[in-house]
DNA sequence: TAGATCGTTTGTGTAGAGCAAATCATTTAT
DNA sequence: ATAAATGATTTGCTCTACACAAACGATCTA
């Protein structure tokens, strides 16, 4: 196993202030998407489908991190409401092949048109130049990692936390 | 009521990108955090004790923008744990003002310590900088919205609401 | 023809989180 | 001094999100 090349930055961990911030977030787009018959989870497949082309259900299970099981859920939501359409692979009749239809590019568009009045509030602390350097890290790094790039990542995480477990009681090195 | 300064932006809505990211960090640090006995609320409320200092509980309950009467048992997990401490405080004996402990802190430091290898995961294509620049982005945000700067938008979101949702049928204006 | 794969349905279990009501200690107002 | 309000707590209810498992039909592949 290679060297972890994980430990030498200052302690600034985006973590919990990710958390943070997506909470704040999500309970208010909860309010503001109701009544136009969505769900964070919905929005936020959505945006997936645009912004990364159709896709097949278990690559936008894997993408989206949900269980494929719940998605089919998901989806029966979006095609009542004429929002994506399911069509079935041409080289693989077992597939789905997920596509956003015009209704469901414009009512993201409308969507997305009221979470600003959100983002207006929660990041109202970042000038509109700041908010667009957010959205493009978000952006780069949400990109990267739906390639899945990372899938090594797995086992040194594994033996990372290990090595951070084993020593409990004994002082934290810096 | 005073004009929206809300619309003329390019259509960069964060809101679903850091729905999602925040997704991603959250399952991975479920499992990195549970063998040391925590869950990522637990982390978030600690976080937020330690970048904030002591606080009384509704005040905490407002900035981590949870329920007070679930605060409680949370608390009391981090207490069993001797993470916080519950002061009464002098000038107000109804109120609880609760601070990290020492042990507290070394637990936190040693928890984001551990989440380096979730955020060296999620945030891959993010360089150092990148990830550094990111970090403050997010501070600033959530330290701004903690001051409840911006109580007033609650209105305005309201009303725009009101606005998106009135014309559901009708094209949507760019 | 047999086995694997994709999507689907159904059902189960657990955790997160808001809400309501009642209680105790304490503060504030009258 | 008494009444009302407040902060924390407890209990209990409800809803949603989400993972997991089992079984089925359609389809692909060996």
């Amino acid at each position: 196993m290679a060297s972890l090349p994980v430990v030498n930055q200052p302690p600034h961990r985006c973590g919990a202030l990710l958390d943070h911030l997506s909470r704040r977030v999500r309970t208010r787009a909860e309010s503001v998407l109701a009544p136009m018959n969505l769900r964070p989870r919905h929005l936020l497949t959505l945006t997936v489908l645009r912004d990364h082309g159709s896709s097949t259900q278990q690559a936008l299970a894997a993408t989206l991190g949900i269980d494929s099981t719940n998605l089919v859920g998901l989806l029966n939501d979006l095609e009542a409401d004429n929002l994506i359409e399911r069509r079935r692979s041409p080289e693989d009749r077992r597939r789905h092949v997920v596509e956003l239809t015009d209704v469901g590019a414009k009512k993201l568009a409308k969507a997305e048109f009221a979470m600003a009045a959100v983002e207006d509030e929660v990041l109202c602390a970042l000038s509109l130049e700041q908010r667009e350097q957010l959205y493009s890290l978000l952006q780069q790094a949400t990109a990267a990692t739906e390639a899945e790039a990372c899938v090594a990542a797995d086992d040194s995480v594994r033996t990372h936390v290990q090595a951070c477990v084993a020593d409990d009681d004994k002082p934290l090195q810096r």
